[in-house]
RNA sequence: UUGGAAGAGCGGGUGAUCGCUCGGGGCGUGAGCCUCGGGAGGAAAGUCCGAACUCCACAGGGCGCGAUGCUGAGGAAACCGGUUGCACCGGACGAAAGUUCGGGAACGCCGGCAUGACCGCAGGCGCUUCGGGUGAAAGCCCGUUGCGACAGACAGUGCCACAGAAAACAAACCGCCGGCGGUCGCAAGGCCGCAGGUCAGGGUGAAAAGGCGGGGUAAGAGCCCACCGCCCGCAUUGCGAAAUGCGGGGCACGGAAAACCUCAUCGGGAGCAAGGCCAAAUAGGGGACCCUGGACGGCCCGUCCAUGCCGGCGAAAGCUGGCGGGUCCCGGGUAUCGGCUGCUGAGACAAAUGAUCGCCGCGUUCCGAAAGGGACGAACAGAACUCGGCUUACAGCUCUUCCAAGACC
């Protein structure tokens, strides 16, 4: 019965980053962790409404076609995982260019590792909820 | 049927769950929620050409720079005007399906409508393949195949590797020819040397300085002649590229114009980060330099226009100070990838068009006698103002035409 009360999985625009200073200011002062295919900035936010994302794929990745692939690999992984982020956190995640070949599957995998490496992940009673 | 070439088209479908984005409608004090509808390509790519749109500049001439280059007649979209009036919205009628009226403006149609290193069509010229005709041959003519960014290499400057004696005001290696000297020989003549003549022959080369036949000559040579080719001029025909004819020239004319260049025609510049509006303002601090500047944004020329106001010195010309003006730098102000617009029947601005799963279809392969089942795979690639052309990338499939091979009748 866990997924009664299940939490809607939105991302609307006020749960990404939208501000060329917010990049800035997580790149400088933000924590970093790289992981797999991606690195992950973050910072705790202050803001009651909830963690806010951005993604960055660069043109080392790959053409147009795989940066924005990258791109949306990556809001995936974060909207359908957001109520397992412990507080409010602005994160920003750097594709690197072995994302390239992946599955949206192992995408999150390396997600979900890289949150729980750094403490942001909530090992709570949703570790498995159906399957 | 298989394979190949050319051309044209397609570029998986469908459903569920969770999401994104834009618009319409509804609910909610509000955050927001509900509902309906729209939401990547043939190349969206490269940015090679052009158009549209926007701003800036703009009396004239010359130089320079860039683009184009056989001829003729055609062919586009965005955009603008007209017409029709789809989606959608509103009103009326109706039980409903729907009908009708108004708004609306896409696709379409007509016109504005041009240009190209674009597309085919018709033609000219040059080269070329094959066949035929004519001729002693060279060549010429007819048909045919393919190719040509196809103005000029007798306006000029420069370049042409290697090979070769010589490569563009040509050239003497071998050979050929006569003369002189020596030598041998009875002689004809042979051999050696010297200074010459010569380009018919050999050899090198992509190319050797018109071809071929005859005359001529010591040998030769357009040295002379016929024919052919080439160049120049004129005439005729054709819209034209050109063709044909006549006359003249003994030939002076190799390649490359994608080395420079010459000729002809055309050409303002920058681009949606264009441009407009908003905030704060009839705001505005400091320094340096200048006072002739503009037409001129590459350079030059002549020409034209304006060259202000106040004060001091001076008879005036003029000098000088200030106001003012110009250029550059620093500072202040602050939203700094600022907001709105341009901007869309996809229309964003850290940038939507997605993720997962099921079924069907397609291809390959495996199991199976078959029915069927399993596994794997599915290209190139992602709008940012719009449009046309070009170029490049592309798994697989379909259609048309042609070619080759095979099978059957």
């Amino acid at each position: 019965m866990a997924s009664a009360p299940r939490h809607r999985l939105r991302f609307g625009r006020d749960r990404r980053l939208r501000a060329s200073r917010e990049f800035s200011r997580l790149k400088s002062d933000g924590q970093r962790w790289v992981q797999g295919c991606l690195i992950l900035n973050w910072a705790l936010s202050t803001r009651p409404t909830g963690s806010r994302l951005g993604v960055v794929t660069g043109r080392r990745i790959g053409p147009s076609v795989v940066r924005s692939r990258a791109r949306r690999l990556l809001r995936e992984a974060f909207r359908r995982n957001q109520h397992r982020i412990t507080g409010s956190v602005d994160l920003v995640l750097v594709a690197r260019p072995s994302i390239a070949p992946r599955t949206a599957d192992a995408v999150e995998r390396d997600y979900l590792l890289a949150l729980k490496r750094v403490g942001l992940l909530r090992e709570a009673v949703t570790e498995t909820p159906t399957a």
